[in-house]
DNA sequence: GCAAAAGTGTTCGGGCTACACCCATGA
DNA sequence: TCATGGGTGTAGCCCGAACACTTTTGC
């Protein structure tokens, strides 16, 4: 290294996630029970340390993977904390990332492994360190983002229901939707397929199946479109 | 530091601080002339690296400090850039910051020390690594926050005028602005005070100066209101 | 047959946009 | 007196919010 860069002290990195998932119940957090001091046995976000030739990017996806060994996942950078005293084991530098998966999908084995447990998003415990207002800003910025962007989906299983996904940004943003204006929206997008299938076990008549179509977004998007659900 | 803790590999970690200014000429960029290699004399970001006791925050800070010579000023944190050779002179993660600073206060003898030099923002030059992605990702957040937040102030000076504020918009958002409107709007936040002064030097008739209530704005977003202009 | 969720249109009001003319003053 | 930017009101339109009844089917 460059000597005017080496005169500088180095620091320990981490990445801290905060992953969200959903299912009938409503959004939910996956928290692990701390294994090290200080805090163990607390319930704390899945983290790990920067390794020498890894990204960031690299190794939230890593930490996401070592959880639940799920890859392909989106997974978006939030803030950096820094303060000086944030971790009473040592000078720790975080940079939080958020994570949307699929319910349906993750490795009960290892979730078990690192004692990891779902937890209803209004109904979260006290997390070590500054890991709760991390959790407070990641979800301020999902309200934000399924919103403008459709990430929504990435909750869902591939085939859902319109009602499943209205109770999905209700879950996300804690409010109430009337159903007619909801549908409107979402299918106004022109970015659900109408599958020839229904719901089965939710309601007695079932809900028609659709797909979001990825594709066609993405033309859209680069033709200046702009994804919009308020 | 606890054993688990000191397995791991440390880093360097800079701040790179993103710094606008406006004046009549419109939004500006204040860039530096980068002294050590590798990319000595090309143009960049002022940054510096992360001390032992310090907090990012506190770090963004002085860098900003030593620049210009001004505290008090409005800095808010962008992402973090992580890439492994993203600096070519070693493994350094970077953690960006935005700022507002009034052009009529900073000190031309510091930033003639640094080789600093304002730039129109439609005009920028090529930046070393990847500082020309923070400029971008700053513009749209201040894009984004002047319109849902009252800091466009802070790029003014105490006292401005109304087409003085407007053009500050403008320039942000590199969009014409309906005078009737935008005036209509920014009086209808209720923040604005009017004082019983002119503007000098612009116009031959003067416009009236205004200054920002901050303390009523305070109080109203204790009570839930929120800040808005479209 | 009844309970429970799916599916469907219309109306109303508020807010945003578009738009043109007079005013004050320095040169 | 003229050129330059400051200051003002209104009408139309669009979009978002509110709202109630019929349909399907498992039990």
């Amino acid at each position: 290294m460059l000597p005017y860069y080496s005169q500088n002290v180095k620091h320990l990195i981490a990445v801290d996630c905060i992953i969200f998932g959903f299912d009938r119940e409503g959004l939910r957090l996956l928290l692990i029970k701390r294994a090290v001091e200080p805090g163990a046995g607390a319930w704390s976000l899945m983290g790990g340390f920067l390794k020498e030739e890894e990204s960031l990017d690299k190794a939230a996806k890593r930490v996401l993977y070592e959880l639940t060994e799920l890859s392909e996942v989106y997974l978006e950078q939030l803030n950096t904390y820094g303060e000086v005293n944030r971790d009473p084991g040592g000078r720790v530098i975080s940079v939080a990332y958020y994570a949307l998966i699929r319910t349906d999908k993750y490795d009960e084995e290892l979730i078990k492994k690192y004692g990891a447990k779902w937890f209803k998003i209004e109904d979260l415990p006290r997390l070590i360190f500054d890991h709760n207002d991390m959790v407070d800003v990641a979800l301020r910025r999902l309200q934000r983002r399924t919103k403008t962007r459709p990430i929504g989906f990435e909750l869902l299983p591939e085939k859902f229901s319109i009602p499943q996904l209205q109770r999905l940004y209700e879950a996300i943003n804690q409010e109430n939707i009337d159903k007619r204006n909801f549908r409107r929206k979402i299918l106004g997008t022109q970015l659900l397929v109408k599958l020839n299938e229904k719901e089965k076990g939710v309601s007695k008549r079932g809900a028609f199946l659709y797909k979001f179509d990825k594709e066609k977004y993405y033309k859209f998007f680069n033709n200046g479109y702009h994804f919009e659900i308020y």
